[in-house]
DNA sequence: ATCTGTGAAGCCGTTCACAGCG
DNA sequence: CGCTGTGAACGGCTTCACAGAT
């Protein structure tokens, strides 16, 4: 509690909106191909478009960072770039650990979008004793007996939890205890953890489910859309069990 | 347009609200989890905390589906399994392509999570030569000059993209011509689609970047927070180059 | 008495449209 | 004159709180 501490907070009073924060990196992306083309400078208008966003989204987003455009002009690529990193935080190093190495562990592992936006794996684990050792990507297993250690030991801030469902949880809790406070969940369950822990979930089947209900309804023709079959109230509940099995 | 079709349509007027429909996937898998325990019946407030959510949000959640619980009592898991089965279309089979089998396309083949649904893989394509004709899970790797003939050949509805960035727009755009329309993308790319398909998007680096975001904010104090340096109006524009690539 | 289903209120995010700066 | 930055309007989602069904 520094009594006089310097809040210089030109904008960004406090807090930026999650939304806002969600859609930062797809920016950051955009700007990185424009920076490799050669592009020094950009409008909203074309910046939005190649992010996929309207262009009022766009300026309403980055209005939350500061007022780093030029009215007439437009946004000076580089700048931006600096400026986006820093808000997100990449431009310190996080030290990530992969639990369960899996194929989706394994995928994570040689992922080249990790190092490249400064997070740095520093440890891969699982509780096979026949992977422990295997080199993957350049790195050795270790085994998960281990994981407090390595945790503690290397400053490890985010858990990256792509093991079977069944243990998710208790390695989470591990995790946790162990000082990470950032989970990257790739298994199908609802993870707990202490307030003060986030937790970002990847469920591939949840995405396509939700992709599943919207062909069903383009499907269904482009006006109407009934779901298929049972429209009043079922008497009975008996046959819709094999239904959802078969 | 057939004139006098009988809408019966009890609940449910038009459309579910998009955020019930990302939610609905989890109710179904905390609804199978109580199943395999032998549950029969389950309150809102249960149901929620296996979710991860709050019970108000639950219940409004669950009527815009329609009255399938009993006041006073809760609701029957094995119906509500089925009705919310029924509304995400998982009463059908959806066939699914994975296009690219490197590390990523390799673990979603192997994914579990895919034919417990109703999602049903109908072909692994690649360029790369030397991987066609390998077994993947049990299904040969095929190459990708055939996209078109297998995706209408086999009825293909949602493809997967699991390629490189690069290749990922030339991809979806065959994948599009060909009748696909949802694609599920993994490449760290936007994609652009004609209206009418829909794309949804998993970007590991996003949801670290995300997770950097907040984790920066804690690290800061759990009170006050500014971004590490960089205070008032930037003179030049140099010294802030290296620090991103650092 | 209990727990669902839902109007109503409040909050957050998006879009509009334009003031104002360069 | 062009384009950013932003108040204001709008729409959707969440939360509250309770009426009403069992």
């Amino acid at each position: 509690m520094t009594p006089r501490q310097n809040r210089t907070r030109d904008r960004a009073e406090r807090g930026i909106p999650e939304a806002t924060v969600a859609r930062l990196p797809v920016y950051l992306r955009a700007l990185h191909t424009l920076q490799e083309r050669g592009v020094a400078t950009v409008s909203s208008e074309e910046l939005a478009a190649a992010a996929g966003v309207n262009s009022a989204k766009l300026r309403k987003d980055l209005s939350h960072l500061g007022s780093y455009g030029t009215r007439g002009v437009g946004y000076e690529v580089e700048y931006l770039v600096y400026q986006i990193s820093r808000e997100l935080g990449l431009t310190q190093d996080w030290v990530v650990a992969i639990i369960g190495v899996g194929n989706l562990g394994r995928a994570l592992a040689g992922y080249g979008g990790f190092a490249s936006r400064g997070f740095r794996v520093a440890g891969l684990l699982d509780a096979d004793e026949a992977l422990v050792g295997q080199e993957i990507s350049g790195m050795a297993v270790e085994h998960i007996d281990r994981l407090e250690e390595i945790i503690s030991g290397r400053r490890v801030s985010i858990a990256v939890i792509a093991t079977p469902a069944g243990a998710a949880q208790k390695v989470c809790d591990r995790v946790v205890a162990a000082g990470v406070t950032s989970v990257l969940n790739f298994a199908p369950v609802v993870l707990s953890v202490p307030d003060g822990v986030d937790v970002r979930k990847v469920d591939l089947s949840i995405e396509l489910q939700i992709l599943a209900f919207h062909e069903q309804r383009k499907a269904g023709g482009p006006d109407g859309y009934a779901p298929p079959a049972s429209g009043e109230d079922p008497p009975g509940a008996a046959q819709y069990v094999e239904a959802v099995e078969a």
